[in-house]
RNA sequence: GGCCCUAUCGUCUAGUGGUUAGGACAGCAGCUUUUCAAGCUGUUAACGCGGGUUCGAUUCCCGCUAGGGUCACCA
């Protein structure tokens, strides 16, 4: 028997990570054993359903390359679903039942309920082991609010049997669901699949991940840049481990790595700072065309706000810079919001008492910066300068000379080295920054 | 509250009836061409508690505690 799998999130919400990570384990199991990933849209709650919804969990999954073999919707299957449930009640497995309306107990509702034997039912999880329940406390519970219209957990059951499904792995939020499943399926004469509940995903303080308290959508990560391979990557590792000590897969290394066995039992928190450096991992490797398209476009938008020129040439020469300095697409927008890359395409201001390093004065800084500018414009190629600089800074103190000479040319505490900033804002540029800062000097 | 699940560093986790309890992220320290970033090296840090079983339990059993899930005419 071939192995199917299947999802099924209901479009009451974006696609978060739960679901996403729920769909990376099922469809590497398939991957895993040659099987079928199958995605069911569970639609039947009208009231809460959204298109968006609908389009956004496919958009993510597709974002993801976690894209199913096969896609329905639930409400396709209505047919199927009042099917199984009149041949219950011919059987006499169910009956309906007339009684006041939940929300509006004057009016009666004809509810179908499940007739329950009430006995212990066990079954075998392959995360958890046995697992038993006494299902007498269920009594006869509903399993459809008339004849036509089949609750979720009906649903699910005549669904996952016409599809044939042969193991279940789902969040183990449904491990309670499960017998009242079982015994819906014990009624209908099904086979029982096999199943897996993984473990939940926590916040920070170990609580249930709430929508209300944070964002998991998936889309809002793909906004904020993290990778698709890194978010992968990540979730494989949250609740599953192949019980060695590698942590970077690639998308075939997790196939192959993938077993139900080294699945979890216990929650795990989600950590943004190892999502974080996962990120960076797959940022570095990114191909310098990519990363340089990216980069751009997030650059441009950002300088625009805050009033700064465009330069385009500029903005290629600080690639290396940018790769180096973050995780994330996102920390840039954040970088040049801050102002940190303001000073590659405008003159900086200075503060003329920060020019000098703190043990100097600002007759001995003039004099540094004075020397600085004659070796740099004395001169041809940036390594020469740098070798001589670099020379008579240590001769002369290297704090004493780099400081102002840094500051001179980024009119910032912390930035890059001089010599990365000489080489990329060029000799004439920085001739003159220096120059400015020489002058600025003046006034203390 | 009933039922169910779970319990190794702060976090993700490896692991064993006898281990220096391993790795990763974060933290800390040092190094690296001042500062910042990155990188490198080193380092702090864990078997929830109480009973058993056993020569010996972190590991097996029971209880407790704690955390989580679930108890719809939602999915």
């Amino acid at each position: 028997m071939s192995v199917r799998v299947r999802i099924a999130p209901s479009p009451t919400g974006f696609l978060h990570f739960g679901t996403a990570r729920t769909a990376l384990f099922n469809w590497l199991f398939a991957r895993k054993n040659g099987g079928t990933f199958i995605v069911r849209i569970e639609d039947t709650d009208m009231a809460r359903n959204k298109q968006e919804y609908d389009e956004d969990i496919f958009e993510q999954l597709r974002w993801l390359k976690l894209e199913p073999d096969e896609t329905y919707r639930q409400s396709e299957h209505r047919q199927a679903h009042a099917d199984a449930l009149r041949a219950l009640i011919d059987t006499g497995r169910a009956y309906e039942s007339e009684e006041p309306a939940k929300d509006d107990p004057s009016k009666t509702v004809r509810v179908v309920r499940l007739r329950n034997p009430g006995k212990t039912i066990t079954f075998t999880d392959t995360v958890h082991g046995d697992i038993t329940f006494d299902t007498s406390e269920l009594k006869d519970f509903v399993v459809a609010r008339s004849v036509t219209e089949p609750l979720y957990h009906f649903a699910v059951v005549v669904d996952d049997h016409d599809a044939g499904i042969t193991h279940v792995i789902r969040g183990e939020d449904h491990i309670s669901n499960t017998p009242r499943q079982i015994l819906i399926q014990e009624a209908l004469g099904y086979d029982r699949p096999v199943y897996a509940h993984i473990p939940l995903i926590l916040a920070p303080d170990r609580s249930k991940m709430s929508k209300r308290k944070h964002d998991t959508s998936v889309r809002t990560y793909r906004e904020k840049g993290y990778l698709p391979e890194a978010l992968i990557n990540y979730l494989a590792l949250l609740g599953w481990n192949p019980g060695t000590e590698q942590e970077l897969f690639s998308r075939d290394e997790l196939v192959r790595a993938f077993s139900l066995e080294g699945i979890q039992k216990s929650g795990a928190v989600f950590d943004d700072e190892k999502l974080r450096w996962f990120n960076r991992q797959y940022l570095v490797t990114e191909d310098e065309e990519t990363f340089a398209a990216t980069v751009t476009h997030i650059m441009k938008i950002g300088l625009e706000k805050r009033g700064v020129a465009w330069d385009e040439k500029r903005a290629k020469q600080l690639m290396p810079l940018v790769r180096e300095r973050i995780s994330v697409y996102d920390d840039l927008r954040s970088l040049i919001a801050d102002g940190e890359f303001d000073y590659f395409f405008s003159r900086p201001t200075y503060d003329p008492h920060r020019i000098p390093d703190k043990k100097s004065t600002p007759e001995d800084a003039a004099a540094y910066l004075a020397h600085a500018a004659e070796i740099l414009s004395s001169r041809k190629n940036v390594a020469d300068v740098k070798e001589v600089l670099w020379q008579y800074a240590t001769e002369k103190g290297r704090g004493a000379v780099l400081w102002p000479l840094r500051y001179s040319l980024s009119g910032k505490d912390k930035s890059p080295d001089p010599f990365v900033l000489i080489e990329i804002l060029g000799a004439d540029e920085s001739l003159s920054r220096i120059a400015a800062a020489r002058e600025a000097l003046k006034e203390v």
